[in-house]
DNA sequence: CCTACCGATCGGTAGG
DNA sequence: CCTACCGATCGGTAGG
């Protein structure tokens, strides 16, 4: 019983770390060829897995895009919102996540930049559970980003409209994004950091 | 030999409506479905053609899916270039474009927003022919926003770094393009257009 | 601009 | 998690 267990134990999380490994690598050629794009026989190439086997896990293939997108997300909140965990609410935190926030956007955990951004525009005419989920992811990181905006306001360390800043702050991002991705732009991401801030320090009363 | 080249004339003419028409309907298509969900079966239905004549005129899926682009930019400039033709440069005509701008993501010519943003979105990493085609199409736009804002400088109307503005008004845009296709905020272009004018104003002498 | 067809690839499944 | 297979659809072409 207790050999079963431990074989139980180690088959469950062999499981994982395979279902683990295939959505990083739906991640990497999502990033690239976009979720639609995202196909079962390329993947399973090149995991060295057949079809069956990664699609198998997730019951179909909507159900791996799913799970890119959650796992897409996560990588966004580690690299965006994690490093300024212990940060003062507010204005400093805001500050934080501005820098993380343009440091993600030149050096991506994603081959092709802002999965996000990416998302978003590919998914926002197509109704589903996939369009679902971005809706979230986005409104969730906007709506966080609002909440420090008001903190610092309620503090006095701000003026203005939040829902301005928040449009400001996500469009420069998505303006850089595209600087840097399309158009080559080596000094985007340092140029949108510099512009975010300026904004904060125009709005200090 | 004047009805034989009346005959050539009508047919050219009749093939070129042809390939309008085409063109029009895989815009409307890639516009929800993106370059790549431009697939010539269904498009070809909707059209009420065969697949080979949809795709003849243009000798491959990429010779039209390059048409189209050129099509959307086209309509672009129509949208939001054109309105402001006689306005006069420099201030004057950024306040139009600015209007123009906002009235054409609310009120789009195509099903899903703002084609440039979403084509850019998608093609920025995937080298070739319509990466390149969108690299121009956007460069343009940016570098003629710029050259309104240059002349407003010079006209001694207008403070700052251009490029600074180009970013800024460019991600206002694209992050009221997110809040209208994906979040669903119908205010979204309203808002966008007093930000833009409000960055105008607070860059006055 | 059509019909009729090509090989390749798609997502998915049966059975082990 | 594999092999072997399914029907459907892909872009493209030959011939008219």
């Amino acid at each position: 019983m207790f050999v079963k267990l431990g074989c139980m134990r180690k088959s469950a999380d062999e499981a994982q770390q395979t279902r683990e490994r295939i959505v990083a690598a739906g991640v990497m050629q999502s990033s690239v060829e976009g979720l639609f794009g995202l196909t079962l026989g390329p993947l399973a190439e090149s995991l060295g897995m057949s079809k069956a086997g990664v699609v198998g896990p997730f019951g179909n293939r909507e159900g791996l895009q799913l799970e890119v997108v959650r796992q897409a997300a996560d990588m966004f909140t580690a690299a965006v919102i994690e490093p300024s965990a212990t940060t003062a609410d507010g204005l400093p935190r805001l500050r934080a996540l501005i820098d993380a926030w343009c440091e993600y956007l030149e050096a991506s955990p994603f081959p092709n930049g802002c999965f996000v951004t990416a998302a978003s525009c590919e998914l926002d005419g197509r109704p589903g559970p996939l369009r679902d989920a971005m809706h979230d992811v986005v409104s969730r990181w906007r709506g966080f980003l609002r909440e420090h905006i008001t903190i610092a306001q309620a503090a006095g360390d701000l003026r203005g409209d939040p829902d301005d800043l928040v449009s400001i702050l996500n469009g420069a991002a998505m303006s850089a994004n595209q600087e840097i991705q399309l158009l080559g732009d080596h000094a985007a991401a340092k140029h949108a950091r510099r512009i975010m801030h300026a904004c904060i320090a125009q709005l200090q009363p």
